[in-house]
DNA sequence: CGTAGTATGTACGCTAGCGCACAATATGGC
DNA sequence: GCCATATTGTGCGCTAGCGTACATACTACG
C-alpha cells in the first residue's frame, strides 16, 4: 500500500501560510518518507530539521527510568515536530518516533529559525500551533488520570483517524498500548469490546474503523476538547 | 502570618530581563495580593492581565464534565500566568486558581502583547518559559499514568516548596487531593506514611517539611526532570 | 469557654488495571 | 506450501486506588 505523492498543503500549518510565504519556503522544503518506528529525536537530542508531516504521524512520548512510556501528544498533518527550536530550548526531554509511516516535509533548523524571527505569518502560525499542542498535552494528562482504557483508546483512534485519509490504521495492539502507557492485554480487551460492538475490525496489525460515530459514543470528552481547540485556534489564524 | 513586601526580582522571569527592560516595564507592573482560592481564569475565559507571582502560587487545572479535576502545572515565582495571550489563542480550556495566597505583579494584556511583539529579551524569556511549562505539563501526564500517589505527593510538595521561602505550606489534604486528582483519603494515607517517617509534620491545613532529603528519597524522577529543565532553559537565557 | 464547622483518621467492599504465564493463530519470507 | 515469528487471546492472582460511610479531633469564632 503506497501513499499518494504528498502535496505541501496537505500539512495544515503550511496550508495556513499566505501563498507568497509558502512560495518562499518551497525551495527549502525537502520531501521525505518516514518509516514506521524511525526515531526522529531522542530525549535531549537536537533536531537538525523541523518536520511537517503530510501522511505520516509522529508520536511525542516520554520514557521513564523503569522503561515504561507514554505518549503526551501526536503530531500529524495538523502540526509540526520541532517547536523547541524556536521556543528557545533547542531540545526537550521528549522522544519523537514515527507511529504511522508516511510522508512529510522538512526544513533545516537554522532556516526555520531565521524565518520565525521575521515575526511574520509563520511565527503567528507556529505559536498558535504550540498553544494547541499545550492543550493536547494537558488534556492527555487529565485523561490519563480519570478515564478508562476504553475511553482513551477511542480518543486515540479518533485523533489518529483524523490525521489519515483512510479508515484503516496499520497498528498493533502492542504499539497502541505503549502509546497509551498501558498493558497490551488492556488494549486487547478494550479493542475486543469495540469489535463486538461492530465499531472496529482488526486483524494482526490492521485496525479498520467501521463506525466512526460508534467511537464517538464511547470516547471521553477529551477528544472533543482537543479537536475544538485546534479548530478554534486555526479558524482565524490568517487574520492579522 | 504576613508575607514580606514583594520585590520585582523575586519573580524569576522579571529577574531574567535586562535591567533597562525591567525599568521600562516597572511603571506598568501593578503589585497585587492573591487570596487563596481566587479564580484568575475560568475555562475559555479571557485574561485582562498577565500575572507574575512572587510569593503566591497559581494552579493550572482542568475540570472534567463529571466534576473531577487535575492540575496540569503550577505557576509560582518561576513563571507567569497568561501565556495564551502572546501564543495567540487569547484563552485556553484551563482554569487558573490561587493555590497558595501571596503576592505578585500584573501587567495589562495589551501592554504585554505590545512588548512581546518587539521581539526583544522579553519575548525570548517568555518563549523559554513556555517551553519549560510544556515540559512540566508533559511530565505531569506521564506521572499521572505511572507513579503512585505517594510519589506524586512528594513531587508536588517539592515543587511547591521550591516556590516558597518557607518550609511550611498552608494546605489541606482535601486541596492537595483535588490538585493531584485523587481522593482525599489517598492523600491522608500517603501523608501519614511520610509523617511516620518524620519527613513531614502536619496539622489541620498546615504541612511542615522536616526533611527535604527524605522527600527526595520518595519522589519519582519527574521532579528532577522538571527542575533540571527549568534550570537548563534559564541558565543562558540572557545570552543572545 | 463552649461549640459549630472544618479537617483528618479509619474501615470495608469493590473495580480497573497490572504482572505473569502460556495457548492459539495469522502472515511474511523462504 | 511451510515454518519461524510476531500478534492476539485468555486466565489467573494481586494491588492501588476508588466510593462510601462514619468516627474523631482540632480550631476559629462567638
Amino acid at each position: 500500500m503506497q501513499s499518494p505523492p504528498p502535496q505541501l498543503n496537505q500539512n495544515h500549518l503550511l496550508a495556513a501560510l499566505p501563498p507568497a510565504e509558502l512560495e518562499r519556503l518551497k525551495p527549502h522544503l525537502e520531501q521525505i518518507h518516514m518509516p514506521l518506528g524511525d526515531v526522529l529525536c531522542e530525549s535531549g537530542g537536537r533536531l537538525s530539521h523541523v518536520y511537517f508531516p503530510t501522511s505520516a504521524i509522529i508520536s511525542l512520548h516520554y520514557i521513564l527510568e523503569n522503561g515504561s512510556s507514554s505518549e503526551v501528544a501526536g503530531v500529524g498533518n495538523e502540526g509540526m515536530l520541532g517547536i523547541s527550536l524556536f521556543m528557545g530550548g533547542e531540545n526537550t526531554p521528549t522522544w519523537a518516533t514515527v507511529q504511522t509511516a508516511g510522508h512529510g516535509y522538512r526544513l533545516k533548523a537554522p532556516l526555520l529559525l531565521q524565518e520565525f524571527n521575521q515575526s511574520g505569518p509563520l511565527q503567528r502560525v507556529l505559536l498558535r500551533y504550540t498553544q494547541a499542542l499545550i492543550t493536547q498535552i494537558s488534556q492527555t494528562a487529565v485523561c490519563n488520570r480519570h478515564h478508562t482504557i476504553e475511553q482513551q483508546l477511542c480518543r486515540w483512534l479518533l485523533l489518529t483517524l483524523d490525521r489519515l485519509n483512510s479508515q484503516e490504521l496499520v497498528m498493533t495492539q502492542e504499539l497502541i498500548a505503549s502509546m497509551l502507557g498501558v498493558r497490551r492485554e488492556g488494549i486487547t480487551e478494550a479493542a475486543g469490546k469495540l469489535q463486538q460492538a461492530e465499531i472496529i475490525r482488526y486483524r494482526r496489525g490492521h485496525i479498520t474503523v467501521l463506525n466512526r460515530a460508534g467511537l464517538q459514543g464511547h470516547v471521553c470528552e477529551c477528544y472533543d476538547v482537543v479537536k475544538k481547540e485546534f479548530e478554534r485556534l486555526f479558524r482565524d489564524v490568517r487574520k492579522p
